[in-house]
DNA sequence: GTCTATAACCGGATAGAC
DNA sequence: GTCTATCCGGTTATAGAC
């Protein structure tokens, strides 16, 4: 009876993955929109039932690609990290990683915003506490502050995963964007930024700076808290 | 021969405007999702052939949308901003009554920004010059920024109208996912954030600022450069 | 140039049999 | 867990009327 299920289960998943895999590799070539359930279950070899079983809908194959991109990029960032000190350097590496890693889906990535902007998606990354994607991307902003020996002061230090987190959407959002060769503009851009924040956040930091910084940190906490769930609005679909 | 043309189009223009009354009525009734083109067509009266004659796709009603969200803020602010001098008040004002114009739609608007988000989208504000709303929009703040007495760096007053719109986005972006009563949450973020905002511009425009300032709105000045053409990129569709 | 009516296509999503 | 059949709605096409 127990290996009855576990050898279920194994299949499941590996149906599972293969229908993921062949998604991704029909969005890398042909784009979002332009790959249909259709396509995705025939070149599987399953039914087309069959891929709504595993996926609730086409979007759900994004939010596992989004999982996914998150495995990649803590995997190329800790190796990383552990080679840089500073916490412009640490920044910087992580930063750029993500570009790296999301490289092959450049085209594909646009409908990512799309569906993350939306409040009644499960791809948006402010609600959805079911969706443990953010807190693991948050986390790994975590360290890349914790390691540093730069000062700086607690309250400060505790919302700077989050908020560059905020800061790393915004990249992405740029780079979707971005049509130069090999995103030149925005590995200048995340360059760039980098060094501003880094001394921005030097500034803060400094004690003629506490009242600005304890009203902007407390704003921040605001919106932190104001977020999460909208869930209730609308109970509906 | 000018008569009947003039006529004409005068006929066309009426028709169009009653389908997007009637599309933004059920919009506001229903939701984006919910209404069909065919209940639009058959509400307003017209065959659904029609409303594709006036508009090339569901999403285009937003763009028009969009547009007359923009006529009734500008109309709303004017009058507000005569009676007010200082910059905070007068970015308090705008920013207020942005969400009152905006109140009417709120669960509607969550789609604004999920097309607004995707770069293929005729939506997105950063692309598209053929979308004057922007601009229209940017030049609302600068209009905020100019009538006001205090003394900002010719640098920083030329980025700030843009700087400010962006700031807008935020703002309503935060409103879409804001579920409390009457929409308090964001009236209080956009009175807190202002404040800031407002002893944050008196900050950067300290003498002692001016190498910060110069490299953030090199920054700033290097996004806006990069953003406006992703077009070129993907011919299709 | 503006509009109707109707049918058809296409693709996301669902139901229900096996 | 997998399949086939079907629905539903955005979109297109056609053919013709004012």
């Amino acid at each position: 009876m127990r290996k009855k299920k576990a050898t279920k289960t194994l299949k499941g998943d590996q149906t599972k993955a293969l229908i993921l895999e062949t998604a991704l590799e029909i969005f890398r070539e042909r784009g979002y929109e332009e790959t249909t359930m259709r396509a995705i279950a025939e070149k599987a070899g399953v039914a087309l039932g069959n891929t709504y079983y595993y996926f609730r809908s086409k979007e759900y194959l994004i939010q596992a690609f989004y999982q996914r991109l998150h495995d990649e990029h803590l995997a190329a960032s800790l190796p990383a990290l552990e080679k840089k000190e500073t916490l412009k350097a640490r920044l910087q590496a992580v930063m750029r990683l993500r570009i790296d890693v999301m490289k092959p889906y450049h085209q594909f990535a646009g409908v990512l915003f799309k569906t993350a902007a939306h409040p009644q998606s499960p791809l948006n990354p402010f609600s959805d506490e079911s969706d443990p994607v953010r807190d693991q991307s948050i986390a790994l902003f975590a360290k890349v502050v914790e390691g540093t020996k730069a000062r700086i002061p607690k309250d400060l230090q505790a919302e700077l995963p989050y908020l560059l987190w905020l800061y790393q959407m915004g990249v992405v959002l740029f780079w979707i964007h971005d049509p130069s060769p090999n995103h030149r503009r925005t590995y200048r851009l995340i360059d760039h930024t980098v060094d501003l924040l880094d001394k921005l956040i030097h500034l803060a930091s400094n004690p003629f700076m506490r009242p600005l910084r304890k009203q902007a940190l407390r704003l921040v906490a605001e919106i932190r808290e104001a977020l999460p769930d909208d869930e209730d609005e609308e109970q509906k679909k």
